[in-house]
Parts: structure tokens; sequence; C-alpha cells
DNA sequence: TTATATAAGGATAAAAAGGTCTTTATATAA
DNA sequence: TTATATAAAGACCTTTTTATCCTTATATAA
């Protein structure tokens, strides 16, 4: 349903998000390092992320990566589109080519409504979101977290 | 979600299903046309069915592929667990290791509601169920049927 | 200006998923 | 008994996804 590298874009965008909110611009290995994922890959990713303008760059000492005015508004599911491209959010369960209402597959109707539900998902949660849910302490990142008592 | 072997392997048994109602039992060949998937594949495919008890088989001439008593209860869970393995149900959307409620990702809890209906869904619906829709004319199992006026 | 830290880019490699080919075992029919 | 049709099995190949390595471009600091 969602990739891999699109699971580490998604990471990697709200390790930024955090960064950017404490007025910190994180790079490649430090952001690697924080999603758990490896850093040439991240760089991979981070680089697909700029090129398609979903947040920007400086190179150089000092450089890093940020969103503009350090707020993010990206939906995930424009993330999961540049990672893995629009057909991913149609596709029919069945595996069918042609699956629509008038040609339905014997699961089309049920897995409709799932489909719309995580298109929905996708559509409505955005880096930002998902961001204040760790910075509020709601929700981790990465690794588990040690509870105090 | 749901990888292409499955969907193969899925659209295979709801053809044998079919074929077992007319008293047929199909062969590899035959099965891999209708479901419109590579013969050499399919064949490793049904292998993986009968070896896990699907199904069964006969080998030899006039042999092929039928269920026990010609009628097949199989939940779809259970052709995709033995597919892709019971982890693939319990994945976290957001790719952690650990995810659950006391260490939820920032998507935790929006997208516990979309697998879980997902995995209401496969197991509910039956090869049984998914063959009855296409038999009474009410779904499709490959290629797209014209309509007639 | 020079050293250094960084992102970008290109080539390659490793792993996983999907797919093919050839041989073997087994059942039926002539 | 022999020919033939079938599933099973094993080795291999291809494509896609994930991952690594090395070089280049660019910004900052000393």
């Amino acid at each position: 349903m969602i990739s891999k590298s699109t699971e580490y874009a998604i990471r990697a965008l709200v390790y930024v998000q955090l960064c950017n909110w404490q007025g910190k611009r994180p790079g490649t290995p430090e952001l690697a390092k924080e999603i758990e994922a490896p850093v040439a890959y991240s760089g991979k990713i981070m680089q697909t992320l700029t090129r398609h303008n979903l947040l920007d760059s400086m190179k150089g000492r000092g450089g890093g990566f940020f969103f503009p005015d350090n707020q993010s508004n990206l939906t995930l599911y424009e993330v999961m589109r540049v990672m893995e491209g629009e057909a991913s959010f149609h596709k029919c369960g069945f595996g069918l080519k042609q699956c629509n209402a008038d040609n339905p597959c014997p699961l089309h109707h049920q897995y409709k409504n799932i489909r719309e539900d995580f298109f929905n998902l996708v559509k409505t949660e955005t880096i930002k979101t998902l961001a204040q849910n760790v910075a509020s302490g709601k929700a981790v990142l990465n690794r588990v977290v040690e509870k105090l008592n």
C-alpha cells in the first residue's frame, strides 16, 4: 500500500518539519539516523523530493533541508504521488486492468470502500499534522521511547 | 496491499471453483489463459497452493485442480497468508518496527481502521463468494465482457 | 584563497518479486 | 507396454525495489 521508499520519505519530511520548528535544517546523515534509514538511500530520496519541489535545500557548509517559511502543508498524497505515481491510488484489488462499476471484479464494491478511505486519509493528513502528533508527545517517529512512571 | 502473485492465486482459485461447479477440473494452461497470467508462473503458484493444501490436484492425463467435494470455503485471508505470510496483515503504515497503541506512529489510529477494514474483508470473502459473483453475472474474472443491448 | 561540509548526480550492486525453461514423477489411454 | 498428458520440482533469468559508492557542484568558514 505504501512502499518502503515512501515511508522513508514521509518520516524524513516529518523530521525536517520538527527541526524547522526549532529553527534548524537537518542534513542527510542526521535525518537518516533519526528515521533509521540508510544514509545514501535517504540522500537519494531527499533528492527526489527536492527535485519535485516538495521542499527546499541548501548545499554547502551549514546546508540542509527545509520548508518555505518553515511550514509544510504537504499532504501524504502528494508525497506518495511523487514517490509511486498517481496510478498507485487506483489499482484494482483483484489485479484486473479494467475494473469499474460497469465491469467490476468480484471484489470491486467492497474493496472500493477501503481504497477510498485510504485515499481520504492521505488527502487529509499532512506532514504538519503528523509532526504535531510527534511534537505533542502523542506519537513517535522511530524507536520506542521509554515511558516514565 | 495484495501482491501480484496473490492476485493470480485468488483469480486462479475462483476459476477452479467455477470449473468444479461444472464438474470440470482445469489444468494449468487453461487456467493461466483464463486469468491472463504466464503459464509457467501460474504453475508455480498452483504448486504453492497445493503444497499448502488449499486445494487438491491430480497428475497425469485428465488431471487438474479441484476442491474437496468441489466446494471452496477458503477465505482470501488464508490465500494471502500462504502467499505473503501473516506479517503482511499487521504492518505499520508508517514503516515502524514497533507501532502500537502505547507507541503509536503519527498515523497509527487512522491507519488502524483501514487495516482492520481490510482484514475484515479478507476474513469474510471466500473463493466461493467471489465465484458466486462471477457465476451470477454480477462480476467478471478477467477481460471486459461485451455488454449486449 | 583554501579547507571543509554539504546536497546533487551517476554508476553500480544486492535483494526481492516476477517469470521461464527443462526435467522428473505420475496418471490415463491406446 | 508404450505413448501422452499432466502436476511437481529445480535451476535459472529478468525486472523492480532497495541500497551503496564515488564524484561533482556549491556554500561557508578560516
